[in-house]
DNA sequence: CTGAAAGCGCTAACAC
DNA sequence: GTGTTAGCGCTTTCAG
C-alpha cells in the first residue's frame, strides 16, 4: 500500500486541493503559440480553425495533459450535459431497470446522469430536487414521489427545467410522462382470480396512505391508483360487495410479510391476492409458506412485474410483466428531445403490460 | 395536456435556453441593498454577517425565487460535492445494493452522485471517468473492469482525485479498497460440496476471458480470481486432479445457462456448480430444469449473493451472502474521508462473507 | 481564419 | 461587518 497525503500542501488558492493546478485553454494555448480563443475552437471543436492550427492545438493539448472543465463551459453555454434522475430507490429492481434504460438513452445522446433516492418521500424529493437543479442538470426525470401534491415538481417547471415523469403522472404539470397500462395489467390480473371462482381477493401495495382505503380517494401514486381502479372495478363487476375493503395500502411500515399473514389468515381470509410488485409478491410467497398455506391449492397469487425469479418458483409465479427498461429508456428519448428544444404540446406515454401466466392461480378450496 | 415551446424566444444570451435569466447573487444584493459580498455571505452561510441584514438578503433571495448555482461556486471553490461512481450494470443487483449504500453515506455527507455503467469494458470505463474527470467530481467510487489494465484508474490517480475501488482490488494504483473475502468464502463454499463427496464439480462466471481458464493465469477481476482461487485449492486439497479444469469463465458471451447445460450434462458432466453470483445461480436453476435434473438429488449447487428469492425456490438455495450495502457504503465513507483531505496511508477493507445453509447441497448420486 | 476582450455567477482577498 | 476587486476556465461577440 502506498503513501498519502504528503504533498497536501496548495500551492493556488483555488483548485481541488489537492496541490495541482488543472491545465486550462491558456495553457495550452500559451503553448501552441495561439490565442486563447483559438485554442478554445480547436480544444472546444467549434468555429472554424485551421488544420494545421488545430494540430498544433491538439499535439499541445495532448502534451500537457489537458482536460477540459465541463463545468466551466456550462457557465458559459448554459448546458450541462446531465441529467437528474429521481427515482425511489436504486436497490428496487424496477428503479433499477428503468434507470438503466434512461441511462443507456442518456449516454447516447451525450449527457450524464444525477441519481437521487426520494424513498418515495415528497420531502426527500424536494431535497434532491435542489440539489439537481442548483447543478444547472438541462433537465430532469422523475418518478414522483406524489402524483397529488405537486410543487416538487412545480418548482422544476418554475425553473424553466424541462421534465418527464416516468412510472407515475401527475395532474396539472407542464410535462410529458412515461407510464404502463395500469388500470388494463390491473383488470387482466385481477379477472384470472375472479374467473377462476375467488370472491375474497386481497390488493396489496406498500404505498403510503393514511388509514385504510376508502372508495373515490386520491392516491398518491397515480400508478397505484389505476391499479387499485382496476381492481375494485373487476371484483364489482364479479359482484363482489365492497370491494375497497380488500385494498391493502401502507403495508411497507407494517411490514409487508406481517400484512400478507393477516390477510390470508383468519375466517375472513383472502383466497387470492394480487401483489402490486414482484417485492411484495416475494413476501406473499413467504408469508404463506409460513402459516403453511400452499400455492396455489390454498391461495392464488398474481403480481405486477416479470421478477427473473418468478418463474422458477415452485408453483411459478403468474405475473403482468411490464415494459420497465423501455419505461426508463422512453422518459429519456422525451426528456432529451424537449433539451434540444423541441416545443410540441406534451404527451404521455402509455405501454402496454403483457400478462404471463404461469402456475400459481387456482379455484379457491370450498 | 399544456402548450409547450411558445416562449423560446431568448433574451440572454447565456442561460438555458428556456428564455429565463436565472437570479443571481447581484440581483438579490441589489432588491437588498447591499453589495454582492454581503448577499453572498448571507446567501452562501460563511463570513461574517449581521443578522439583521442576513434577514433582509434571506427575504429578499425568497421572493426574486433566488437559487444557487452549484457551478458557479464550484468554479471558485474547486469543490463540487459530487462524486462519480463507476458500476458494471445498474441492474445487476450487486451493484444496485452497493450503489445505494454508497448514496446513503454521500447524502449525509452532503455528495451527489453521477452515475455511469462501464459493462465490465475498459473502454466505456475510460469514457465513463472521462466525463465525470471533466465535470470534476471531487472523487470516484469504482468498481474496476479490469484489475489487471490500470489505466483508468490511474488516470484519475494521475487527475488528483481521490478513489476508492469497490468489489475488486487493482495492484498498483494508490487507493483505498473495499471488498469481501472472497477467497475464504469460495473455500467454505466449495468445502460444502466436496464433504458432500462431490467431485466433479463446476465454477461458472461471466468474467470475459479469452479462451479458458489455465491454472496461474491472471483474471480481469481480482473477486473472481480470488474465487476461483479458493475454489480450485479446495478441490486440490480434495485430491480431485486438474481443477483449473473446471473453472468456466466467459458465461456471458455463450448464454449463462446454455453453458450450465453443457457443464451438467454429458458423460463427464459436473454434479455440482457454484454459481459466482446470484443470476448465474438463476440461470443453473433454469438449465437443470430443461434438462429433467432435480436439485439436489441430480444436481447440487451454491452461490456467492444472498438475493432475496434464494430462500424462495424449491430447494432453496445454500449462499455466501456478502455485505453488499456495506461495500457501497463503506466505500463511500473512506472517499468522503479522502475528499476531506485524510492522508493516512491507503486501506483495503476486507469485509466477512456470511454462509447460508438452505437444501440445494446434496451427495452426488452414484 | 485568428485575436482581444467581456462575461457566465460565484467566492476569496483585501481594504475600510 | 461590509464593500471592492479580481479571478475560476471557458465561450462568445466583435474586430481585423
Amino acid at each position: 500500500m502506498g503513501e498519502h497525503g504528503s504533498e497536501h500542501a496548495s500551492s493556488n488558492t483555488h483548485g481541488n486541493g489537492n496541490g495541482r493546478r488543472e491545465v486550462t485553454v491558456s495553457d495550452v494555448a500559451a503553448a501552441a503559440r495561439v490565442s486563447k480563443a483559438t485554442a478554445a475552437r480547436a480544444l472546444g471543436d467549434y468555429g472554424a480553425v485551421s488544420d494545421s492550427v488545430r494540430e498544433r492545438v491538439q499535439r499541445a493539448a495532448e502534451e500537457l495533459g489537458y482536460r477540459a472543465n465541463a463545468l466551466a463551459r456550462t457557465m458559459t453555454t448554459g448546458r450541462s450535459n446531465t441529467i437528474g434522475i429521481v427515482v425511489g430507490d436504486i436497490e428496487n429492481p424496477f428503479f433499477a431497470q428503468a434507470t438503466r434504460g434512461a441511462a443507456d438513452i442518456a449516454d447516447t445522446a451525450g449527457f450524464d446522469l444525477i441519481l437521487s433516492n426520494s424513498d418515495e418521500e415528497t420531502e426527500s424529493e424536494a431535497k434532491a430536487i435542489g440539489v439537481q437543479l442548483a447543478k444547472r442538470v438541462d433537465g430532469l426525470l422523475v418518478a414522483p414521489a406524489s402524483s397529488v401534491d405537486i410543487r416538487n415538481l412545480r418548482t422544476i417547471v418554475d425553473a424553466g427545467r424541462p421534465l418527464v415523469l416516468f412510472d407515475r403522472v401527475a395532474e396539472g404539470i407542464e410535462a410529458d410522462a412515461v407510464i404502463a397500462a395500469n388500470r388494463t395489467g390491473a383488470r387482466k390480473l385481477t379477472g384470472l382470480l375472479t374467473s377462476a371462482g375467488h370472491r375474497r381477493i386481497a390488493f396489496i401495495s406498500t404505498l403510503l396512505h393514511t388509514d385504510g382505503y376508502r372508495s373515490g380517494e386520491v392516491l398518491g401514486s397515480s400508478s397505484v391508483a389505476e391499479r387499485v381502479a382496476g381492481f375494485t372495478t373487476t371484483l364489482a363487476e364479479a359482484g363482489i360487495p365492497r370491494p375497497e375493503a380488500w385494498v391493502r395500502l401502507n403495508a411497507r411500515a407494517d411490514g409487508v410479510e406481517r400484512a400478507a399473514v393477516e390477510l390470508i389468515t383468519g375466517p375472513d381470509a383472502a383466497t387470492a391476492v394480487v401483489a402490486s410488485d414482484s417485492r411484495i409478491a416475494l413476501a406473499v410467497f413467504r408469508a404463506a409458506r409460513s402459516v403453511g398455506l400452499r400455492i396455489p391449492e390454498d391461495l392464488s397469487l398474481v403480481a405486477f412485474d416479470d421478477a427473473d425469479w418468478t418463474g422458477l418458483t415452485t408453483p411459478s409465479i403468474t405475473v403482468m410483466s411490464q415494459p420497465i427498461h423501455e419505461i426508463g429508456a422512453e422518459a429519456a428519448r422525451l426528456l432529451v428531445r424537449r433539451i434540444r428544444g423541441d416545443g410540441g404540446p406534451f404527451v404521455t406515454k402509455v405501454l402496454d403490460q403483457r400478462l404471463i401466466e404461469r402456475e400459481s392461480v387456482a379455484p379457491p378450496r370450498l
